[in-house]
DNA sequence: AACGCTTATCTAAACGTTTGCAGAACCTTG
DNA sequence: CAAGGTTCTGCAAACGTTTAGATAAGCGTT
């Protein structure tokens, strides 16, 4: 296996000198079009790649942008990507993934200047970590809000509308900020609602069905979408059904949501933008530009048929 | 802000020359204690990081594999993820995430030699791709083959010792190996079983579970766990439910699974082993090593609660 | 006291780009 | 036709490492 070709052959081959190639990949004005034909052609032929490596060397940029998830099983994020990337990409950078710990190590992304900025998708966790171990431009999620409470409070709203009049939050981590919120929004609605917290997971909601339902509700709304999963499956457990006996709602409007049985009411996330949000929010940072206000994005509800009239009688 | 401290600013400090900075880094013999310790102060004082632009630029390599997902809206490559960055981790690699789109851009992973390999996850797309833009070493998971065949097998076996006698398979891609290699596994045992094509998502599922129930069958494989759930959720459309009237199996056994309604029986796959074993393989190929024989792996099947006796009467 | 061996450090070259500066060739213009 | 501008291209330095080879110091042998 013969050495790669680099820009010196090309310019070889091509008959200039190899600054004269530099001009032409980066575009450079100045440059005779008959030059720029030739060395171009010169590129075609030996399949010639640029080194991402010795380029970042001296501009002291990689143009590459590191998106940390908690735990990449964790399946919102793909959405989030999805809009990061196509907008990292119109500005001519491109978005890797990681989980926490991978980026950490002393390999990892964020230890050996590998990646201009970062992305923090889980913001708790970035904010004990970033201060101390990381020193690069960083955005965390809560840079480009969304409206959790407002969310949560539509949710609450049509619960009352449909006639319950006690419900319980399951699911999400105490210590969230995105679970208080949503918290809060349905306290708008029905000011003391019980919070059985957990984590993200559908085991979460599975879990503490049985509490939910000591606590005399007629409505469980999951933290997120996989915690109401777990409700609907703990229900099923006990032989009892949405929305016939226990009405339940989740959060996000994961992909999946609509498919579950039955299909969940809940709040759409609007996640693709979101990450689309968060790359242009580090992309200002880096290039210096003012960073815009943050704007909080308004949620919108979707009724399906996990939600119904409370039963006549628990 | 100003410049980043390099090993020359640490071998200032240290009292020594860079080289033996370098030396002290990669844990070279030969250095003496004392200077290794004055060395470690410096880098600890100064905050030092290496470059890992500069480092790849003279060993020529990176050190970082790609993992390349078709879309990471996909569930179940997470938990390939984990496992494959476990054994990356080990032997001192990184793994990064994309997908096929975003690593072929110019700027692109694949394209600049950013890392020194890739592991396709989706192996029909990387057959395409692969000979005539990637010139990177890659394996593709076909490489750490599963047994397919027999988990699909041993599936419709648990069916038929159920009574039923009619089945069809329902999802995945006409094209893929995977979702054939299943098909080829029911007909093992209900020899001329029908295959209703669609993609890997929910909506397939959904979609085709009515032209599924016209074939007249008591029981209905998923290709994959989603496809599943989105012919669980048709049958509830319907006001059918499994496994009363029909039966229903998925394959993968997708964290989700287990928390469907009903709980999805189903072909567990050793997710994370397979990532493992990819990141082996691909490290093997890296570094010049005879590249082991890829043995098959036995899937086990994981009965739960949609799968019952075919209904008295269709 | 000179020799060789080991251990520790230094010197210098190399990796593949980008970029500021300087020079060459060609055009205008007065 | 000399002066001054453009437009194009070459030269050389720089980016932050690794690594082969050279040198120096210390020590146990003869």
């Amino acid at each position: 296996m013969l050495r790669r070709p680099t820009i010196k052959d090309v310019a070889k081959i091509a008959g200039v000198t190899y600054p004269t190639v530099s001009r032409v990949l980066s575009g450079k004005p100045y440059v005779a079009t008959s030059t720029r034909e030739r060395v171009m052609r010169a590129i075609e032929d030996l399949g010639y790649k640029p080194s991402a490596a010795a380029r970042s060397m001296v501009t002291q940029r990689t143009f590459t942008v590191a998106m940390l998830v908690p735990h990449l099983t964790d399946a919102n994020f793909g959405a989030l990507f999805a809009g990061a990337e196509r907008e990292a990409r119109q500005h001519g950078y491109s978005v890797l993934v990681t989980d926490y710990d991978a980026a950490l190590e002393p390999h990892g992304l964020l230890s050996e200047h590998r990646v201009d900025g970062a992305i923090f998708v889980e913001p708790e966790r970035a904010v004990t970590l970033e201060p101390q171990r990381i020193d690069i431009p960083s955005v965390v999620l809560d840079d480009v809000p969304v409206d959790n409470v407002g969310g949560a409070k539509a949710l609450a709203a049509h619960l009352h509308g449909l006639g319950h009049r006690r419900v319980v939050l399951v699911g999400g981590p105490a210590d969230d900020l995105h679970a208080s919120a949503r918290l809060e929004g349905i306290r708008l609605v029905y000011p003391d609602t019980a919070w059985l917290a957990g984590d993200w997971g559908a085991e979460s909601g599975y879990r503490l069905t049985a509490r939910a339902l000591e606590l005399g509700v007629t409505a469980i709304l999951g933290a997120n979408d996989f915690n109401a999963l777990g409700v609907l499956r703990a229900l099923y457990g006990l032989g009892l059904s949405a929305p016939l006996h226990i009405s339940v709602t989740g959060f996000d409007d994961a992909p999946l949501a609509q498919y579950f049985t039955p299909p969940l009411t809940t709040v759409c996330q609007p996640l693709e933008r979101q990450g689309e949000r968060a790359v242009r929010a580090l992309l200002d940072k880096l290039e210096g530009r003012p960073v815009g206000v943050p704007v909080t994005e308004a949620l919108e509800i979707v009724i399906r048929d996990s939600t119904g009239p409370p039963a006549q009688h628990v």
